[in-house]
DNA sequence: CGGTGCCTTGATTTTCATCAACACCTGTGG
DNA sequence: CCACAGGTGTTGATGAAAATCAAGGCACCG
């Protein structure tokens, strides 16, 4: 198998401090894998033996509840760790991670991760950063479920995908994975047939513009507004 | 001031590792202090200057929207850390600690959670491990928002109250600290007066009695089947 | 003993889930 | 190559759940 590239690394903020040479020793214990839309990479509750990076495409966190239903809880962006089960003492994934397009990862044994932790400079800092963004977002959704109608909770969920996966196109944005109203449903906790309403409702207003599977926003500002961000 | 006394610490997971000795050495660091009830120890979005020791009474911690509204986030028992910003990388704190009682805290500069984390022995993993606890809670909270109704919410929320502060009394469990029909309300995304209804209802049943701010739960069983625990 | 905070309960209205039916696209296998 | 199946998306009709509107009562504090 061919070596990887330095370069997957040099850039990603865990790793952003490290010398060539720890970068090069990271890589020689990681393992990559391809995976195809719709696989799941690990599944919840199963033992969490390896953590992750995402090096391309997009991972949906998902959880499913006791009677079957299932809700997204997060939408991993490229260059993220991901099932850092070990970051926060667990030993079993908490969650399923399936791929929401064609991906690829490293991954690495659980019992490296204090390796990493206490030998790699920033790694640690920079891991619970990220935690500490995925928790805020955490918080910020509760706070919308709790407080907010389903028009409001289905803009901003539009608005958060586009703006961690947002890609321009002539002032136009689409999101960079393929979402369904389905989807949207479980990331807002209500029904395909609202999401599809609203949806159709917006298309009509110029808002957004949609084809099977691929959202593009083309009035973020209006969406803003219909979100209920106070102003 | 008097000292203050090594048994205060021994005993909490993120200390248990550690000689007399060091306790001493956090000890004599630690700013200690009381709170009345309904008192904020530190407010949402203010620079994290310090983070803090519940050793005594209950917190509530707090989140405001942008248009006023209010919902409860977590309940803090005693022996937790809290404010715990640094830990993920944070210089403001995101919410606000409300004493939910009169209360008694420990308080460090966050100067000193370097320190803490590389020279005590297991406080990283226990303060961690507390951290997963609570991603783990909100994860909870988010999938019953998004999936369960307002009655199994409900349910649920009292449940969690009841075990993280429950003290048995003849087989019946009070909640430990004072709450209102308000408050249950802000931590399950719904109106008091749903929540008067609901509480009501269960007990004319006889699944609990309430006083005003107090609530015991004689059927916790009870309580379990409404609040969708599949069964 | 007056006022504020907490709690209750009824009536009305709104939102959104549910039920139901159908149209469309895409890939697959006969 | 065409039929068909399964995943996706739309839209209307109906009903239930819970918010909102409204009013009043009770307990505790100063």
């Amino acid at each position: 198998m061919a070596k990887l590239d330095e370069s997957l690394l040099r850039d990603l903020p865990p790793f952003s401090k490290l010398s060539r040479q720890q970068i090069r020793e990271i890589l020689d214990r990681a393992t990559p894998a391809r995976h195809a839309e719709g696989v799941a990479v690990f599944t919840e509750g199963l033992e969490a033996e390896r953590f992750y990076l995402l090096l391309d495409g997009y991972i949906r966190v998902v959880r499913t509840t006791d009677d079957g239903e299932q809700i997204i809880a997060l939408h991993i962006p490229p260059g993220q760790l991901f099932g850092i089960a070990p970051a926060l003492g667990k030993t079993h994934y908490p969650a399923t991670a399936v791929c929401a397009t064609e991906t690829m990862t490293l991954s690495w044994p659980v019992r490296l991760w204090q390796t990493f932790v206490t030998q790699y400079d920033g790694f640690a800092t920079e891991t619970y950063k990220t935690v500490g963004e995925r928790v805020e977002e955490f918080h910020a959704r509760i706070l919308e479920l709790a407080t907010r109608a389903v028009e409001q909770r289905v803009a901003s969920a539009l608005l958060r995908m586009v703006s961690q996966s947002g890609r321009k196109v002539e002032g136009h944005v689409e999101i960079a994975f393929p979402v369904t109203r389905a989807d949207i449903s479980e990331m807002t906790g209500t029904t395909l047939h609202t999401v599809s309403r609203l949806l159709s409702a917006w298309e009509r207003q110029g808002i957004l513009a949609s084809r099977r599977r691929h959202i593009t926003v083309t009035d973020p500002h209006a969406l803003l507004l219909l979100s209920g961000a106070e102003g």
